[in-house]
DNA sequence: CACTCTACCAAATGGTTGTTAGAAAGAATG
DNA sequence: CATTCTTTCTAACAACCATTTGGTAGAGTG
């Protein structure tokens, strides 16, 4: 390779490495604060800048979040994909499935809380279309996945199907408004600990 | 009483319920639009008048959050004080308190979407301290309650308790965001099946 | 009919917002 | 050392925000 493209693919890298920081303070600023509540200027602010040299490296507060977004569900649905192609039982799958989704929170805790709280605001405008496609794949894969364990007699048959579905969702997403790395527990404690409280329930009788 | 009593009272009332109409569609467009990012116009829009009319009826846009989250938070420890004070075993206990958060959420449904999505932002000012408060009570109200369950032996001793709080509290509240009266499910139904799952799990097992 | 009171409207206020354009600082390059 | 490129700053912009002020239509009251 030429020294001119070593250059750019260099500048290049180190652009998008200051993009991801500046992305990640973005982030976290969104989610204590809230997309709607936090200013631009604030969150220069967090990164050390001012508020109008933010746009040297992105178009829009929109185009923020967007990326913010876009690059957990991106991450997400990578994992959820080698848990599926696994070829596993219902309650196994099932299993790996809640395993991905805390460690995918370890990962992007702050996109998590985002895609939360705002993801239904956002999702009607155009341009996150691709959110309300995710939501709708990902209450897919988990409606049949259920349908199968109870076919498979996996699962309880006398619950109503939808209900476990938000149940499990639910219960699933809202860990990222409390979990901490390196807290007293991680990730994967944290999702025995879940599967052993939907799957056996928290009762001590064994009718 | 007077004619003149009588008349102010008249008014007094034809005042408070014009108030709580007004309030009524604010929490609503609050909790489908988030609070930070409704405009006091688009509240006006919802209640048929202009902007600046809203002002005539309430001291400005903090007061109308204040006024629907307190009036749910009063309305909710008031029925579980009624179910704490029927002196019922840990159980009991739990179960009365899930379908008493479950009718809170199908009289106040907007108001507990609030209270999920913003009560967190809201609470680091001054004027909102009673939400602090009122999380504090909740939290302790149920880690004893967990903790006297397992010692009564109706709970499972092998989960982390601080784990299972949030686990239930936020099970509890999250419904709001898709609850629905007159749906298929009424708040009693929803109640019932999510104590299926939270005491027995989904698991067909009986391990 | 005169008067008052309630509930709203019309129009403006100061402040804040996201965003832009042009200058400048500094490192990299020749 | 001169030049270029990258990144930031300075200083504005129009749009929009919550809120205020003063007016007014209309119902109720005497």
């Amino acid at each position: 390779m030429s020294p001119r493209r070593r250059d750019a693919e260099g500048t290049a890298a180190a652009r998008a490495e200051r993009r991801a920081e500046l992305l990640a303070t973005a982030a976290e600023v969104f989610a204590s604060q809230g997309y709607a509540a936090t200013t631009i200027r604030q969150v220069a602010d967090a990164a050390g800048m001012l508020g109008g040299s933010l746009y040297y490296h992105f178009d829009s507060k929109e185009s923020m979040v967007d990326e913010v977004l876009s690059t957990f569900l991106d991450d997400m649905w990578a994992s959820y994909e080698e848990v599926l192609a696994a070829g596993l039982g219902a309650r196994e799958t099932m299993e790996a499935l809640v395993v991905a989704s805390f460690r995918s929170i370890d990962r992007h805790r702050p996109a998590v809380v985002i895609y939360q709280n705002e993801s239904k605001l956002l999702a009607a405008s155009e341009r996150f279309g691709y959110l309300r496609d995710s939501h709708r794949r990902f209450q897919e894969m988990w409606i049949s996945l259920l349908a199968r364990g109870t076919a498979e007699g996996a699962f309880r048959p006398d619950l109503d199907a939808g209900l476990v579905y938000r149940f499990i969702r639910d219960t699933v997403w809202v860990a990222a408004n409390w979990y901490q790395r390196g807290g007293r527990l991680s990730a994967d404690d944290i999702a025995k600990q879940y599967l052993a409280m939907v799957l056996e329930g928290i009762s001590a009788s064994r009718d």
